[in-house]
DNA sequence: GCCTACATGTAAATAGTTACATGATTGA
DNA sequence: TCAATCATGTAACTATTTACATGTAGGC
């Protein structure tokens, strides 16, 4: 998940470590948080790897600053990560969805649908899962009962408003095919394995 | 965090590893999982410190398993992890309030009261943020954008909620107390550290 | 006879944090 | 001159997962 925010800000561009952190705790803060002793040796690790670079080290007026970009084997690296055999565990958690999201403009359309559906399916089996633990038990506990149906309430919330993102994406295909005859039935396919798309 | 989910649970009777698991994934699963790999070190580590105690070890059948039961010791335990000195982050991390959560019933009104107060202060202050970064950017992503607004919309459900419960810890206390001449005005103290309630 | 569920555990890897260590620059 | 912020890093620790290893019991 550090690999995939790290690549995806040097992709806007190129930082050095600490503006990185402080542009992913801005942007991403809210779900996710980075120390320099986990962000530091990541970048280590990506330049090693050869998927980021030194773009310049400077002691501009003495001060040291190690300025990496992201190479094409980094962008590479950072579509498979984005979109490619993405584990289930990564839909179903919600903080690591939403990082995914944040970088959704670099993706295709349909790319996008299927993660889409396929989060969306992941929290409708949540509040399956929610109601049969509600019906079939024995807990009576007022707090976790409570909290139970909070739950529901928001995963729901969730579905509606991923509902509307699927609808606008499928909306920006048709648009770009060219209103095809349109049939809005869902391919219902075999669960192909998604495949990295090239940037927009 | 698997510490407290294993004494709580054990608080409700003893149970054996395996046994644990499935209640744990079926109680908390929604928020949380375990592995085994996490679960048996944890109740070895447990064990040698006190906390639980084997009730007894069967090979009934010759199947063995080995049931564990809390200490009085893993009692005191249990209500210090609960509910005294919980850090900050505890608090602000969603899934960690609602493990504590899943064991509210232990504890006394006015600690309820104060750690539902903690959250919703942890949650204002995310709405801030998340503000905050809308207004003062440069960020323009369709879908950062979209996933800000959506977040904000759920933590705002969140302390609608959380101000509900809330109310009612007020109004326990109320009764209990006998209606007293009761000033509705929060004590607005000094944030004093929680202290651990007995049980209820 | 085989598959699923029961039952316990270990070793290695993964992902991350906290605390430490260092030092320059800027503004009040 | 002093505090805050800029800037980079390491070492030790925490928590947790995955994969492995082992074996029993019950149902089809």
């Amino acid at each position: 998940m550090l690999d995939l925010a790290i690549l995806g800000l040097l992709k806007e561009k190129p930082m050095h470590g600490y503006e990185l952190k402080k542009r992913l705790s801005y942007m991403l803060g809210h779900f996710w948080s980075v120390s320099y002793g986990s962000l530091y040796p990541a970048m280590k690790r990506l330049e090693k790897s050869g998927s980021i670079e030194r773009a310049y080290s400077v002691k501009e007026k003495t001060r040291h600053r190690n300025v990496y970009r992201i190479t094409p084997k980094g962008d590479g690296d950072f579509m498979t990560l984005l979109a490619d055999k993405v584990p289930v565990d990564s839909l179903a958690n919600t903080d690591k969805f939403d990082i995914r999201m944040a970088f959704f403009q670099y993706l295709e359309p349909e790319t996008r649908l299927v993660l889409l559906e396929r989060r969306r399916a992941c929290l409708e089996e949540q509040v399956d899962k929610f109601k049969a633990y509600r019906k079939s038990n024995g807990d009576t506990d007022r707090y976790r009962t409570g909290l139970l149906r909070h739950k529901v309430d928001l995963a729901r919330s969730d579905i509606r408003w991923i509902s509307r993102l699927i609808d606008q994406e499928r909306e920006t295909i048709r648009k770009r095919d060219g209103v095809s005859p349109g049939r809005d039935v869902e391919p219902e396919g075999k669960e192909e394995q998604v495949t990295a798309a090239s940037s927009a």
